[in-house]
RNA sequence: GCCGACGUAGCUCAGGGGUAGAGCAACUGAUUCGUAAUCAGUAGGUCCGCGGUUCGAUUCCGCGCGUCGGCACCA
């Protein structure tokens, strides 16, 4: 006997083995008809497995996350089959479901066109109407191998190669095609459906290794219905309109050009935004103690030496040279941090320091990796680095991350996702040390209750870091804030402090920045509000519009009340009509337009309208500069 | 850096081996108007750059530069 408890908690009892295709159909025909796999005490499998034991059985259909999952997998299954059928002399190498879709690698020495989308399209559509069966089958390793290498899938005899001898390999066949897989798989090609879409094309390195050769990667989305891969198509359309780059020319914010790659000439506009940021930050880093310094732009390159730089990241930076000596121009501003703090001698009552520096930094990043205002070559980060003994690091890092969510919930964002990235394959350090750090982060993260998802590897080569991400408008993840303990520059670069007992000691230094660097930051912002920046952060917060010329006058001195209120406004006084200048400014995404005509004037009042509504609030002239003054106000 | 696509007016884009096209913006003039486009006119181009093929190249070919999408990288 078999009790099958289903997710109801109600019991099926069986008089053997059951296959998943006949438990569902036990429950009933519409079930067995969307049935794509079965979750068997956690664990899914294909729906042909049997259950021979008494165990929690659920049923997977499209509705669920695991089956849209497998949905995305099978779909780049019957991509590759489609493009083995239509170009036989690729071979396949690996292709996951992914977020919204999946991808798959081929290696083809051709170059896949746009055209040829559409042709793997619409014979991905024709496999699906063939609704071939997918089988699992276990086989031999050795055979496997040979059975790849027979048919020129080298990768895929390598990737059996890899795999853990215990690992039992699986092929799973769909008509005469066949591929190596883990899976689990849908029991028909047909049950994919026909919602999904080939979205781009793109080179990808075998195995994610830029030394290996280039494969070419294909992109699609899939989606349960085509009600989903409709919404998904018109959320990405959406999505591009708020695209920093794009709303950064529209709202004539900033600009970058060719002589200056991954260099921003920030516009009058752009750069009040800017300077409010900055100014909001450094108010925020002073009431949390921390003293701001300022650190040369270009130093010795015997300093990058010291400190390890000039080792590992000599390639990315930028050298100059005077009188025979390699002047590097600073991607960081950590080493002079400790050049101040080695100053005189710090006792530990000088500790914790927080030092706060809006340094420019200069990074030769990789051509292909520069990306509007998210990836630049020359940048500024609300960069500060505390100095702390080893049992202040806990503490330090609480405050930080407390002082972190507050700013950026200030900023409107509530959900920041946190990884914890670990310690890389090439490091500085001992493992003693590492130890040390990474344990110290972990006790604050618990103390501050900061969940986080694990990064290994991914840490600085001088410590483990801490990662603050936030996501742009088509769902990339940059990272912003960061806090990095690091036990080995305080070594490298000779810093210490006179401890409680005389002797001398090493302090760890914090690397930290919140914001991360200000021009990705702002990039996120604005694509975060579509443009439509909170009032406090928008270069121009109102617009004074005349109806007639009539009220000339009357708006020039609207405009000076309000600027003595310290609001960034501007007139209108155009002859043109108060709907174009409305259109105009709203298209400008002013949220305030003071609206003012004969009326106005004579009663000294203004019709105020906010960006996207419809209707009009008449305020008397001071009333408005008042209220709008709280409005405009930056986060207390 | 690697793979692919793309590069035409300030912007968005069409075109195509034979003197370069639209809309918006700009400029000029008229219009003084009550909450998302008033009308008319004018001007605007090394068709990314260099080389080749051709009687003739913005168009075809090659190389370079840049942008975009991924990959790799990200102190």
């Amino acid at each position: 006997m078999v009790a099958i408890t289903l997710p109801d908690g109600s019991v099926r009892q069986f008089d053997g083995a059951i296959t998943g295709e006949q438990l569902a159909a036990s429950i009933g025909p519409g079930l067995a008809k969307a049935a794509l796999a079965m979750k068997i005490d956690g664990q899914l499998l294909d729906l042909a497995r049997a259950i021979e034991k008494d165990s929690a059985v659920s049923i997977v259909t499209k509705k669920d996350a695991d089956g849209l999952e497998l949905l995305r997998h099978d779909a780049a299954h019957v991509m590759a089959e489609a493009v083995q059928e239509l170009f036989p002399k690729t071979q396949v190498t690996i292709g996951p479901a992914i977020e919204n879709g999946f991808y798959y690698d081929f290696a083809r020495t051709e170059p896949f066109t746009p055209d040829d989308l559409t042709k793997i399209e619409d014979k991905m559509r024709e496999i699906v109407d063939r609704d071939e069966k997918i089988i699992r089958e276990v086989w031999e390793r050795a055979d496997a191998i040979k059975y790849f290498k027979g048919i020129g899938e080298d990768y895929k005899a390598e990737l059996i190669e890899g795999l853990p001898a215990s690992e039992p390999i699986t092929v799973y066949k769909q008509g005469k095609w066949l591929d190596l897989c883990r899976g689990p798989h849908l029991p028909s090609t047909g049950k994919l459906g026909k919602a999904f879409k080939l979205m781009k094309l793109a080179g990808a390195y075998w195995r994610g290794d830029s030394k290996n050769e280039m494969l070419q990667r294909i992109y699609g989305t899939a989606w349960g219905d085509e009600k989903q891969l409709k919404e998904y198509l018109t959320m990405l359309e959406e999505a591009e309109k708020r695209d920093h780059r794009r709303l950064g020319q529209e709202m004539d914010l900033f600009h970058i050009q060719e002589e200056a790659r991954g260099a921003v000439f920030w516009h009058p506009k752009g750069w009040t935004v800017y300077r409010s940021i900055q100014s909001y930050i450094r108010r925020r880093l002073d009431e949390a103690g921390y003293v701001e310094v300022n650190t040369p732009m270009l130093v010795d390159s015997v300093l990058w030496q010291k400190s390890g730089h000039w080792d590992k990241f000599r390639h990315a930076m930028f050298v100059s040279e005077s009188e025979e000596r390699a002047l590097a121009i600073k991607p960081m501003n950590c080493p002079c941090h400790v050049q101040i703090y080695n100053q005189g001698i710090k006792s530990y009552r000088d500790l914790p320091l927080r030092m706060a520096e809006f340094g420019a930094c200069h990074r030769n990043e990789p051509s292909g990796a520069l990306h509007g205002l998210m990836r630049v070559r020359a940048f500024v980060q609300d960069d500060a680095h505390i100095f702390c003994t080893e049992d202040q690091v806990k503490s330090e890092t609480k405050s930080f991350i407390e002082l972190l969510r507050t700013v950026y919930k200030d900023f409107g964002f509530n959900e920041v996702k946190v990884k914890f990235s670990d310690r890389p394959p090439v490091r500085a350090g001992s493992d003693e040390t590492w130890d040390r750090a990474e344990n110290a982060l972990k006790e604050a993260t618990a103390a501050a209750g900061l969940d986080w998802e694990l990064n290994p590897g991914e840490g600085a080569f001088y410590g483990p870091k801490l990662e603050f991400v936030l996501r742009d408008a088509i769902g990339r993840d940059w990272q912003c804030g960061t806090l990095q303990a690091d036990f080995v520059l305080p070594e490298r670069l000779d810093a210490e402090y006179v401890g409680e007992d005389g002797a001398k000691h090493r302090p760890v230094m914090l690397h930290r920045a919140i914001l991360g660097s200000f021009e990705r930051f702002i990039g996120i912002l604005i694509e975060n509000y579509a443009g439509k920046l909170p009032l406090w952060l928008t270069p121009l917060q109102v617009v004074v519009a005349t109806i007639t010329s009539d009220a000339n006058e009357y708006a020039a001195d609207v405009a000076k009340t309000l600027q003595k209120a310290g609001l960034r406004v501007e007139t209108d006084l155009r002859n043109e009509k108060i709907n174009y200048k409305v259109r105009e400014h709203s298209l400008g995404k002013v949220p305030i337009i003071a609206v003012v005509g004969k009326k106005e004037a004579e009663e000294r009042t203004v019709a105020l309208r906010r960006l996207g509504g419809n209707n009009q609030e008449i305020l008397a002239l001071a009333e408005a500069a008042d209220r709008l003054r709280a409005e405009c106000a930056p986060p207390a």
